[in-house]
DNA sequence: ATTTAATACATCGACAGTCGATGGATCGTT
DNA sequence: AACGATCCATCGACTGTCGATGTATTAAAT
């Protein structure tokens, strides 16, 4: 992971969870989010954002609608569901497990 | 991520190069002090264990070495290369740049 | 004496997730 | 008319984790 890998992988639904917590946006507009709100360490491709949406559709944490985006284009939005920020505090309860966790590792003499 | 994965995914090397530089270790040795330094959270099951113990020495981190277990078994010993060294700096680095950059966004209201 | 538990190795196939490449379409600006 | 930015999405390759499985040895318990 340490060279190549621009993501965590196992984060990203927590990072598209997370965003969409503050309203709805289509994809593109949540890779510019994730990228502007981290330093631009976060560069998310399609290749992985999109199979990420899939997935937050088929297990309910959001849903889908088309509507006309800011720069006037068609785009489609993703607003969070109950479950999905349910989901949401589930994962960045996790996270946070599992950080505490790899730190005390890494803390040992 | 949330509920199924024991680890983190792209993190066992990490922890691995960690508990190889307090010493030499053989697997079963590597998992026990991950389990005792993680207050049972890092569970590394021999299907992850193993397939990660050859990528370290197929890169060159780790070298392994035949041996007399504390309990008196035959026990293979892994013990870090300087390139093993070298390599654990760089991924404690991406770590902690990788875990700042969720948090930013994560703190995102 | 025999069973069991703990120690120790390792592999296999299934599965999930990321990545780079690719393709298409629209809109505003040059 | 061309281009860059915006926006959708899929595909195959690849990597990594997991559960199951198999072997073997030693020490302790029955």
């Amino acid at each position: 992971m340490a060279q190549q890998t621009a993501l965590m992988p196992g984060t990203l639904d927590l990072l598209i969870l997370k965003t969409l917590a503050s309203g709805p946006l289509h994809g593109y507009g949540i890779a510019q989010f994730l990228l502007q709100n981290s330093d631009s360490v976060l560069e998310v491709g399609e290749g992985s954002l999109y199979p990420a949406l899939q997935r937050l559709l088929v297990n309910g944490w959001a849903e889908a609608e088309w509507r006309q985006s800011e720069t006037n284009r068609r785009a489609r939005f993703y607003k969070l569901t109950a479950a999905g920020r349910k989901r949401l505090k589930q994962e960045e309860f996790e996270f946070e497990r599992m950080i505490s966790a790899i730190r005390l590792v890494l803390k040992t003499a």
